[in-house]
DNA sequence: GTGAAAGCGCTAACAC
DNA sequence: GTGTTAGCGCTTTCAC
């Protein structure tokens, strides 16, 4: 690859003279901007990023890391921010971190953030002590419905409030046995799948009833084939519901298709609902009646939050909880 | 953030030593080892990346890039490379291009992709000579559907043979009325779209039928929402279909739902058949026909390839078009 | 075993 | 307007 220098020999300039006219400086004549330009093209000469990030200390990248690209919910937050990026002409690349500790430890190493002047954390493995010793001083904004340390930005859902929504409007609409599939007995849980499950038992309580602990079926990955899996089988053992309140909508995929594969349907024998609002929601049939988690609130919060971070002043940290809606459609009457 | 540099003072040895420690080479004596690794413990020492790119001419990362991770398909490709990776221990970075030429040319442009030590490229909006232009020294495989440069490596699916397979699969079943949603009449069309238009007008010819132009329903940004649009209003204008393939399962799904918009059932009045067989498709109610493309194979073989380049010998490109299959769920008879 | 010197390609700061 | 100097943090090379 030709370099700064291999073009200013050839233009017959110095380096910075050529790093100038690169860099559409003012103070160039316009004969020498030419010459340059001509050499430029001549050699084919890219700028090498690498040695400007090392040179100037930033990157001009943002750095999105999230799970798995696979999950929908983390892919269209991935588009989301690449979206609303591009009108800033900022860049944006997304790390996978594999869902597990081992990976999100690797991907989320220092030495690899540092190169980015920025970063969008959306972790769920990790526990709180050990995204809380990533440097202080890097420009971060946490996402995600996981405990997280306070002394950071951290945008999260609506999650109680969502799954009460959700909840009640199964409730409203006349269920009274409503299964959380993806939920927790356990009263610890303080992650995402543990605050759900609280709204859901609120809105029982809101509305004078009583949750049903053995209507909570454990999350299974939070993956539609085990998902579907796990309803079939609570269904042969005689589990009675006429509701279903599906932490995501991926399980609600599942639990819809395991559903059919019982003889029951949607919604005439079971109401379901979910929380994501992703893009295929909509166009399952019938509609899935799901939580819409705003993302756009979501992507707009963080990215002002880590603006403020960029800006290398000192803020104090906020800690976001995002207002969700519900969306209505086929899948409850 | 403590450099190299720091660390070696902190520990009164050399910046080399303390490299070499850091990198695990070999003769260092245990004393000095131990003495530096407190010292980097202690200053909280992170290698920076940037530096080490810059001096050793690599990164010791990989990027994809597609056009957006929203879109099923390339969510799942992005996935499955990365697991391919994880094993080696090799870093993947996500690159969305945003499906727009500007945005393919941006985030193309070679100073960027000039930081990775391979690219996996999944163009979709480029002309194959603006591929071209990319420097011919960087590692670079092509993915996808589309005409490309015949100098690179370039993997593909079996448009073609899926076409084929899903229509005369329709066909087999009963179909003769076969609508492909996001096909194409124009002869000349010779990306994905027009190759697998070409597959299913094969598939009548081959079974002595002939394919009606009038089925052919253009593609709409191969979404959910439009192509639901899209057939909603080819039956409300009196489109009369007994089956439907659809391009991808993406407005397969919007297809569904657009045919139930319009009282038909899937499989009893139309039947219908994909092609991607993306994680969703075996959910759905009743599960979706569709065509595998085998995305394992690809990703292996992308990788093989790319492995190759990166090992610096030349090689003459090869050009690949990996097997597909098809496979039967409920929205065919 | 350890260290000094050089330089990867670029740009900020300052001279002329 | 243009050039010189210095150095970002690291590793390769080679001397000791």
């Amino acid at each position: 690859m030709p370099t700064l220098k291999d073009v200013a020999k050839a233009s017959g300039v110095s380096v910075m003279t050529v790093s100038n006219v690169v860099n559409g400086r003012p103070r160039v004549s316009e004969a020498t901007r030419q010459r340059v330009l001509a050499a430029v093209d001549e050699l084919g000469y890219q700028v090498n990023l690498t040695a400007r990030s090392l040179r100037a200390g930033r990157s001009g990248t943002i750095a999105l890391s999230i799970p798995r690209v696979d999950h929908p919910y983390f892919a269209e937050l991935a588009a989301a921010v690449t979206d609303a990026l591009r009108p800033g002409g900022r860049h944006l690349v997304v790390e996978q971190t594999g869902a597990s500790r081992e990976g999100e430890l690797s991907a989320l190493s220092q030495a690899r953030l540092q190169m980015y002047d920025g970063v969008l954390l959306s972790v769920v493995g990790l526990k709180d002590s050990e995204v809380a010793r990533l440097n202080g001083d890097m420009p971060l904004v946490l996402l995600g419905e996981e405990p997280m340390p306070t002394g950071r930005d951290h945008v999260q859902l609506g999650n109680f409030e969502g799954a009460q929504l959700a909840t009640a409007h199964l409730i409203e609409r006349g269920a009274r046995r409503i299964a959380i599939v993806g939920g927790t007995v356990d009263p610890t849980h303080t992650g995402m799948v543990g605050v759900r499950t609280a709204g859901w038992r609120a809105a029982h309580t809101a509305a004078g009833l009583v949750a049903d602990d053995r209507l909570v079926l454990p999350p299974a990955h939070f993956a539609m084939a085990e998902s579907r899996e796990m309803i079939r089988t609570a269904l042969a053992d005689g589990l009675d519901i006429d509701g279903v309140f599906a932490v995501t909508d991926q399980v609600a995929i599942g639990v819809m298709a395991g559903l059919h594969d019982c003889g029951l349907r949607v919604p005439e024998h079971v109401q379901v609902v979910g929380f994501d609002d992703l893009d295929v929601s909509e166009h399952l049939v019938p509609g899935l009646t799901t939580v819409d988690p705003r993302m756009d609130l979501v992507v707009a919060e963080s990215l002002r939050l880590l603006d403020r971070r960029m800006s290398g002043e000192e803020f104090s940290a906020e800690h976001l909880v995002m207002p969700v809606r519900l969306v209505v459609r086929g899948t409850t009457r």
